[in-house]
DNA sequence: TTAATTTATTTGTAGTACATATTAATTCGA
DNA sequence: TCGAATTAATATGTACTACAAATAAATTAA
């Protein structure tokens, strides 16, 4: 069944699987190191490797004397440091900010189905203070809290986890062109008063036109994109 | 600026600030071990334990002898394990489970840009497939493939990959009811054809029917989801 | 020239020792 | 007796050393 895996990645899953066998939950303290790798049969240095990778998927915390923790594993904990480390392919990164361009699409019904009263002020605040400035870069600011305020009214703090790392990334990475306000063929007080008073699918028909300008220099913001054949994955057990 | 980091998570750090300095390509090898923990002035125990978190989110690859090489770090890659742990909590499966039904909701632009009649043709399979059994276990086969193939048609090898890792996810934590079949309104053949010749929009409508099914059992899949406030995410450098 | 064998090198694993931080216990003073 | 300060105990963090295992490179044999 394992292929070749190292050592510390077999003591990894391991862990795992002693945590669910011994029935474990979020804020109990697994054994001291010591222990662990005695019970596990290998070496301190192994299960701390192992320790290590599990905390950087956010499974646990550690502290010094108190010991090792479960924690909740955030789904996105590993994902941040590899958007910040500033390696991703150009590849990667046009795909992420498609898959941005989809949620904002397919979010709708979710809008609808989560929207409170004080999203729709704060949509209402921002579009206020839109129509006061003519500065590129405080409209640039108010737009993404726009589109923020949006993933928070989608009720999933996943996805806004997500958001929150891609908004940090696209910042640096696709800059946006002077005019991308004007081109806007949809504008946010549309947006907001289809919330009010509209439907999941008009909201979808209106998200897409707004970002019909994200759609159109996408060509430019990721050139030649090398059309690679997707192949099938293999699925692993 | 680093709060209370680990000597290893600082480590991690420095050699992703290192490579991107020597302008280290993909393939490239680093030097090895002692090399590196002498250049980075710490022991090579914490110099293996950055490389082994690095290792996990799939920056590196390293074999006996040979050393450690950069490769392409799949986004996904740390994902898996959390997913395959089967330590997610509730909330976190919910959020997956509808930013896989935005998604399939969103991607139709992207299908109708990057469709090529191989995709329409293996659709065009799984459904005569479809239509030639009753056994429902195996329809619900035929219905993953029908839907991975759209994935797959969306040229988007990010999102392909997460969808796969999604599958093995849903087969297990959600299970459908033994009439989704039956309660479809918007069938396969319907969403074929307006790929062949019907429009995004309509697309994004006619999918949304088809998974509506699934927007109703929602509330039976993830019973009584905590609705905690989202806070704001304090952003980090 | 090619195949088989040996050698050298680098990662993988183990053990020990000590530093450091933090909890727990103990002492001292009011 | 209570509370603050000090001390002790303990678990994680880091370093060093040694050796095992794998494999690329070099060497030898056919």
């Amino acid at each position: 069944m394992q292929k070749d895996l190292t050592l510390a990645e077999q003591i990894e899953r391991k862990i795992l699987k002693y945590i669910s066998e011994k029935g474990y939950q979020l804020g109990d303290s697994l054994p001291k190191e010591n222990e662990l790798a005695e019970t596990l049969g290998v070496s301190r240095v192994v299960l701390r490797e192992a320790l290590s990778r599990l905390r950087i998927l956010g499974f646990i915390e550690t502290k010094r004397k108190r010991g090792t923790v479960l924690t909740s594993p955030n789904i996105f904990y590993g994902f941040k440091t590899i958007l910040s480390s500033g390696t991703l392919d150009k590849d990667s990164l046009k795909d992420l900010y498609e898959v941005r361009l989809m949620l904002e699409i397919g979010m709708a019904d979710f809008l609808f189905l989560h929207k409170e009263e004080r999203h729709l002020n704060e949509l209402q605040r921002i579009i206020e203070e839109e129509n006061m400035t003519v500065d590129s870069e405080q409209l640039t600011k108010l737009d993404i809290r726009f589109h923020s305020t949006l993933y928070k009214m989608s009720g999933n703090k996943s996805l806004y986890a997500f958001q929150n790392l891609l908004n940090t990334l696209f910042a640096t990475y696709a800059p946006r062109r002077k005019d991308w306000k004007v081109k806007q063929i949809i504008s946010h007080e549309s947006l907001l008063e289809i919330l009010k008073c509209g439907t999941a699918d008009a909201f979808r028909t209106a998200m897409r036109l707004h970002l019909n300008t994200r759609f159109e220099n996408m060509g430019t913001l990721f050139p030649e994109k090398a059309v690679k054949e997707i192949t099938e994955d293999e699925e692993e057990a």
